[in-house]
DNA sequence: TAATTGACTTCGC
DNA sequence: GGCGAAGCCAATT
């Protein structure tokens, strides 16, 4: 993270706790680091996800909706695929369920 | 400092 | 279901 701004991290912070299996709206990570609006910024602090230890494919968009990845959905499908969350035509197959809530934990 | 850019969201056609 | 417009925010140029 070549900028090491309160807000950037704290996203970062946000997705790196979604647990596997479950996905989180770029709204919510955007809620939890205290931006509520800022989902366009989270995205934006996304794009550059170089890090692995931030499930950045855990982060989806709104309704269920798969988002984007890099110009890659398919392998974002692929990576949640693989934890369990079932994507059928772009979009995630019971959402409400696979959804992350934080006290949900 | 100002303008531009998005992995966004929501509403309307 | 798809396309377009307006609104909002931080990062980048």
């Amino acid at each position: 993270v070549g900028t090491p701004d309160s807000f950037s991290r704290r996203v970062l912070s946000v997705v790196r706790r979604i647990p596997p299996g479950r996905v989180a709206t770029y709204g919510d990570v955007a809620r939890l680091a205290g931006r509520p609006r800022a989902f366009r910024a989270v995205g934006n602090i996304m794009r550059d996800c170089s890090r692995p230890e931030v499930p950045c494919h855990r982060v989806v968009a709104a309704g269920g909706r798969i988002g984007g990845y890099g110009g890659s959905e398919g392998l974002k499908r692929s990576l949640l695929a693989a934890e369990g969350v079932s994507v059928v035509a772009r979009r995630v197959r019971g959402f409400d369920l696979v959804r992350w809530r934080p006290e949900s934990k």
